[in-house]
DNA sequence: GCAAGGCTGATTTTT
DNA sequence: TCAGCCTTGC
């Protein structure tokens, strides 16, 4: 039996509350991922079988975490508990109904790459080529996706949908384009995960049966920043037996890019009728001076809904602000205020640094490697979206299946076989002509080619033949594999060629070298985790996978914690630096001149304050490296609406005075100096 | 018809 | 800084 008696009341209601729709609306850090967990402990106590519940999170990190506390909580056979992000749950559905929702069952996961790459080869088939910005496209694509419409129906539910466009009928065109790309290629992207699960829960209902007999109870985080089409899955699958709860909090909705819709919450209670509604008030997380300040910050914008929020934790520590005259001076201040609370006891792991932009991640980078100190960036642009990496991966797909399209034109020419872009014409022309892959067509001869194009092209396919011949059964084989890939394309050959600054060339060719054994220490976790060895899955996992970093280090972590706000969402850190705090980067500039942008912005602020338990440190610079270009910057006007109390600015700043008298100044600084003196005392001891 | 090298414009946030 | 795109030379 799970123990439950540290709950509060609230608390204590939402978490023995396992039949029916609940709803737990209450403010950051006041347990509402505690609930979850503990939740879904009493059920098991209750005698519902772990496989019977889905537990849905909004990141791979929180996925993770909830899956370890329940581990933790309820011992061994947490682990047959599903718990996941949406995309995860989802592509398992797709990949066991693959035939049910039209797909074949080979398709692969396009990472944000390879979408790039289909939006343009659609673009450039209507001669559209350089007329739109490719990623605009997408996004347009993505948020149709989101709201659940196909290009078939879309002009005719977009406006009950609530689905705005510039151009919409241009966006259907486009939008078609596209997923005869993503068919061709045998690829789905990301938000067809969703979308995809969700029609083929809506057309087959034998499908829809089978999973509501299998799972029988729901509970899904971060609520508020759910899509319509992900609601559309949970109403489907938990429509039966209405056994659902939902935590969630709308001044943390910082996703409605993503198509997560303040709405939500409302239709939540409209779909599932007799929801029971609870709040929780208190907060757990942050000291009475952080808390202050939050809801000083999150009260100016409109239309909230009514929580009340408050912590018992008293505090003398006063939350700094501080300005400094660029991004670098900044980001040393940091780390040497880092430095300093790890002389004070803190661990690296105790402390995070949170930004709005991840390309703010590089001055901090530096900043902190300067002092040694222990540190890992989260999120930010991937390792595999690297083009060696992607190379490398595309021969490793080719490998398994030389008829794998998205594959064979990504690596036909790299490196160089004399293959340009008539001959790439050809081949295709001949594919669609004889219905045969693009391979197949170099296979059979059905293009001529000649000299060096010829021999090269010749012996591309013997060199794929010969690697797809043998199967990969052991762990072992994908480092095998990946070795024998690099020596017979010639990876490293082609990287040396074309790479011309040597400090990159180095870069480039050290990471080639070490895929092989990276792709076999991914198929180990994979083999550890679930006891056997699946290549498909795998390489879904891959494209999901958060870790950018392209290493596979386990066991405990103890590091600083880089990320965005974003990123940040339902994690906490007793220190948190929040850094950047400028006009045009929080807000972003992109969203400044939008009030309803503006309050989601404001939200962000509001996210980020509320990851500290006792320590804040917010920063901005007056001059900032922005394309490329120094930049005067200004603070952010969200720095005005912090509480006049608890809050010690840096007598640096000059620019900011909404702390007026000079005696108030004063004696803030003296209590600064005497903290200062404690804090070095602890630093040195 | 192909490849190499210069030019330009872009960095918001994630699965 | 870097990658995609376009021009030029072979
Ligand atoms: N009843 C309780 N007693 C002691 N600590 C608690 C209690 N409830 C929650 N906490 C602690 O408060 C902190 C915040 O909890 P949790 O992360 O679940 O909040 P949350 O509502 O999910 O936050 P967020 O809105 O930021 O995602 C955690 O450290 C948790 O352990």
């Amino acid at each position: 039996m799970i123990d439950i008696s540290g709950l509060n009341s609230q608390q204590h209601e939402a978490v023995t509350t396992i039949s029916g729709p609940s709803m737990i609306l209450a403010g950051a850090g006041t347990g509402k991922t505690r609930v979850i967990t503990y939740r879904i402990g009493h059920m098991i106590d209750q005698g519902i079988q772990p496989e019977q519940i889905v537990a849905m999170t909004f990141t791979n990190k929180a996925a993770r975490e909830m899956k370890e506390r329940l581990i933790s909580l309820v011992g061994s056979h947490g682990k047959g508990i599903m718990v996941g992000t949406f995309h995860s749950f989802c592509i398992k559905i797709l990949r066991r109904f693959a035939e049910e929702a039209d797909l074949d069952p080979r398709f692969s996961l396009a990472g944000t790459s390879d979408q790039l790459d289909l939006v343009r080869r659609s673009l450039e088939e209507k001669g559209w080529h350089g007329l739109y910005k490719p990623d605009d496209i997408l996004s347009r694509i993505s948020r149709a996706k989101n709201a659940l419409l196909i290009p078939e129906t879309m002009l005719e539910e977009a406006l009950q949908a609530k689905f705005e466009d510039e151009d919409l009928s241009f966006l259907k065109e486009v939008y078609q384009l596209y997923e005869r790309q993503l068919k061709l290629n045998r690829v789905i992207d990301f938000d067809d995960c969703i979308l995809k699960t969700a029609l083929v829960l809506r057309r087959r209902s034998d499908v829809l049966e089978r999973l509501q007999g299998e799972y029988t109870h729901f509970l899904v985080d971060e609520f508020q920043d759910t899509n319509f089409a992900q609601l559309s899955i949970l109403e489907l699958l938990a429509g039966k037996l209405n056994n659902i709860c939902v935590v969630g909090d709308d001044d943390q909705s910082i996703y409605s890019w993503r198509g997560a819709m303040v709405e939500t919450l409302d239709r939540f209670e409209n779909i599932f009728k007799g929801t029971k509604l609870i709040k929780l008030e208190q907060n757990y997380r942050c000291t009475n001076v952080i808390l202050n300040a939050a809801n000083n910050v999150i009260k100016n914008n409109q239309g909230r809904k009514d929580k009340t929020l408050w912590s018992k934790s008293q505090s003398e520590e006063y939350i700094t602000l501080t300005s400094k005259r660029d991004d670098g001076e900044e980001a040393r201040w940091i780390a040497q205020k880092c430095f300093g609370l790890l002389g004070q006891g803190y661990r690296p792991k105790d402390i995070g640094i949170l930004y709005r932009a991840n390309s703010q991640a590089r001055s901090l980078e530096t900043a902190l490697r300067e002092r040694n100190l222990v540190y890992k960036v989260y999120g930010g642009s991937s390792f595999f979206e690297r083009k060696e990496v992607r190379d490398f991966l595309a021969y490793f797909k080719l490998s398994l299946d030389p008829h794998d399209r998205m594959s064979f034109w990504r690596v036909i020419n790299t490196p160089s076989r004399g293959v340009g872009l008539k001959t790439l014409e050809r081949i295709e022309e001949r594919s669609k002509e004889l219905k045969i892959s693009p391979f197949e067509v170099l296979v059979r001869n059905e293009v001529k080619l000649v000299g060096k194009a010829n021999d090269a092209v010749g012996q591309f396919v013997k060199d794929v033949q010969s690697q797809s011949k043998w199967p990969i059964i052991h762990i072992d084989d994908l480092e095998k594999r990946g070795g024998e890939i690099i020596k017979a394309f010639g990876l490293e050959d082609d990287i040396r060629q074309k790479t011309s600054h040597e400090g990159a060339k180095k870069r480039k060719l050290e990471s080639l070298k070490k895929l092989p054994e990276w792709i076999k220490g991914i198929g180990e976790n994979q083999v550890e985790e679930r006891g056997s060895l699946n290549i498909l899955d795998l390489l879904d996992q891959l494209t999901l996978s958060d870790d950018k970093s392209g290493k596979n280090d386990k066991g405990p972590e103890n590091h600083i914690s880089l990320m965005t706000i974003h990123a940040s969402k339902g994690l906490e850190f007793p220190a948190v630096f929040v850094c950047g705090i400028e006009d045009d980067l929080l807000p972003h500039k992109n969203s400044i001149d939008c009030p309803m942008s503006v309050q989601e912005e404001r939200r962000l602020f509001y996210v980020a304050i509320t990851r500290a338990k006792v320590k804040l440190h917010l920063s901005f610079a007056r001059e900032r490296f922005s394309n490329f270009q120094k930049q005067d910057r200004k603070p952010s006007r969200f720095l005005k609406e912090l509480p006049k109390t608890g809050v010690v600015t840096d007598t640096e700043l000059q620019s900011l005075n909404h702390l007026t008298s000079e005696q108030d100044r004063r004696e803030r600084n003296a209590k600064r100096l005497s903290r200062l003196r404690d804090s070095i005392k602890g630093g040195f001891s």
